[in-house]
DNA sequence: GTGACGATTTGATAGTTATCGAAGTGACTG
DNA sequence: CAGTCACTTCGATAACTATCAAATCGTCAC
């Protein structure tokens, strides 16, 4: 029935792209995808900041702006435990997408 | 095995994700979306370049950068004829796409 | 060939983005 | 409370993008 097609607008849409559009942005993406792969409510599920930074070659202030452009884009989720942040990946928004290409 | 998603790289699927970061390229690749949808090798597949220019309130030059983005992500497909031009859905690509949020 | 037409290329410009260093905020630790 | 640590915000800058108008290129009809 294509309802998945109709269910983002073209704006909406296109933000989400261009939130997957910079290498270093999907690369955070493709972080937090892979530890939401490791079981439903893992012990260890999401991705903090840190391990980002380790991995990403860009520094802070970067990474933070990154995370925030994800978050705005309804891709992932952040969640704050005292001084640290863990990011989340948002399922809707991912089985969208799926449905989006199929 | 989460297969398609190492298919591409990052690099690669970033060019992909930035072309359809473009509100008027996205609609552009919806376009070409919706013309594929209408049946197998139907007669009229695929969509002219001045079907786009009617729909999408900017100009010819521009219209025809878009589409060459489209193209060099890999998304789209041309075929000359004359005068006229004519832009295919990438199907190898879409799959990719749809198997990368799955 | 000449003209008209569809599409592309070129050149320019206003607007956006990625990144950084420095400064700021808030939370835990002694 | 003073320091440190994790992260964010601010301000600046270089690079990139979207768009347009003008010029160009191919192709078709006469």
């Amino acid at each position: 029935m294509v309802v998945a097609r109709e269910e983002l607008d073209v704006k909406k849409l296109s933000r989400v792209f261009k939130a997957l559009s910079n290498p270093n942005r999907l690369q955070i993406y493709l972080e937090v995808l892979s530890h939401r792969q490791s079981g439903i409510a893992a012990p260890e599920a999401g991705c903090g900041i840190a391990d980002l930074i380790g991995k990403l070659s860009v520094g802070a202030p970067t990474i933070s702006h990154h995370v925030k452009e994800l978050v705005d884009a309804g891709l992932v989720t952040v969640e704050k435990n005292g001084k640290f942040v863990t990011c989340h990946l948002d399922e809707t928004m991912q089985k969208h997408l799926g449905a989006f290409f199929n």
